[in-house]
DNA sequence: TGAACAAGCACATATTTATGTGATTGGTAG
DNA sequence: CTACCAATCACATAAATATGTGCTTGTTCA
């Protein structure tokens, strides 16, 4: 028997929901909310296996009640719902460990398989939102990474200037003369197209050459 | 009519695969192949709507496969299939444009959903897989997010040192005299812990301020 | 109403950086 | 064998940066 609880504002919406995962085997609905004012308390006691948490609420919001949740429990699943599919509540919720992201227009059906999924230790998501995650994810992990052909003394180098070294410093730490250092440093601006220190630690951290 | 084309390496699998896919109203296999050696024209030649590509294969694997395709063609479907949900092939396959990651335990009803989702513009993911990269996901974008108290002012101007301006620009971009900028700077560096330029951009990288 | 603070400006000075023009050595590829 | 290049060092100079001290104005919050 899965126990569920649940938080949405909507009153109509939420006697549906009661029902409709009530009314099911294998499932019954513990107690539902309108909003998140005292969800710890909530979850505390009533040890559900599954939360579904509605984003959009007046008072303490889904994210909000997400973020709660999760500073002191880290197993309950909770299940995000939702009316708009938009870029940055997916990632707020993602990033503050929801287990999954359904779409409010989901049908019946596939409601409750995505609510044992989550039980089960899935993650279920609206399809749409699945494309979104991976849209993201592609794009944050995609560099070209072009190399600039730096030799290795020029790579040690810039990894000195990222971590903050002043041309003397970097001297003594690679046994070299000062003058050493500006001659590396001054190829190593010529490979990456700069003109300055800062520019080039910039564009190691912004093409990971290091 | 959803056009499918096949890629895996094991004969039976191959088989077993076309006869279900073929089988099912509104589903056809175009083709099946046991390697990515040829997959550019193949692909070219068939014109699928979805793609199911095994990982390990010998010959060309299904991670090559997958970048000669999206090299070209960036509007079919890829499903990727595999044995196994290990972490790099995952990650390595949704960098590079999967629309889809399912296990090959996936049962066939199941698959032919997938399949359709995949077509349809969704991202189907067998459960398993979905935590894996909402765990990813979650990894990769947590940082502490210090703050600094950081003022908008002081924002603008962290902003710009790391856009590779000099002070002198800075000012002139902010309509502000060059001391200004220069106190604006002493209190981000009092602020972020910092004593230099150089410093400062890299902090504002690693600890994601911009 | 008074303290705290962001934002702005000014002046001074020491250090660091950026840039140019050299030169020597040793290894490597044509 | 020679041309090329990485790595090293040297000297010089202009520009940029770091740091200190001090002042005004306006807003906010207790």
């Amino acid at each position: 028997m899965i126990k569920v609880v649940l938080y949405e504002d909507n009153p109509q919406l939420r006697e549906g929901l009661t029902m409709l995962i009530d009314g099911s085997d294998g499932f019954t609905v513990l107690a539902s909310y309108k909003n998140c004012d005292n969800v710890t308390d909530e979850v505390e006691a009533w040890k559900p296996d599954v939360i579904l948490m509605d984003i959009d609420m007046p008072g303490t919001n889904g994210i909000e009640g997400l973020k709660k949740i999760r500073a002191r429990n880290a197993d309950v699943k909770i299940l995000m719902l939702t009316v708009f599919d938009d870029n940055k509540n997916v990632f707020d919720a993602i990033r503050n460990g929801a287990n999954g992201y359904v779409l409010k227009k989901t049908p019946p059906a596939k409601l409750l398989e995505y609510i044992e999924e989550a039980a089960s230790g899935g993650a279920p998501m609206t399809a749409s939102i699945a494309t979104q995650v991976l849209k993201m994810f592609s794009q944050v992990n995609t560099s070209q990474n072009d190399d600039y052909n730096l030799s290795d003394r020029e790579k040690q180098v810039l990894q000195l200037l990222v971590d903050g070294y002043s041309y003397k410093m970097i001297a003594s730490e690679m046994f070299i003369s000062i003058d050493t250092v500006r001659s590396h440093i001054k190829k190593i601006y010529e490979k990456l197209h700069v003109n300055s220190k800062s520019e080039a630690v910039a564009k190691a951290f912004k093409d990971k050459l290091l």
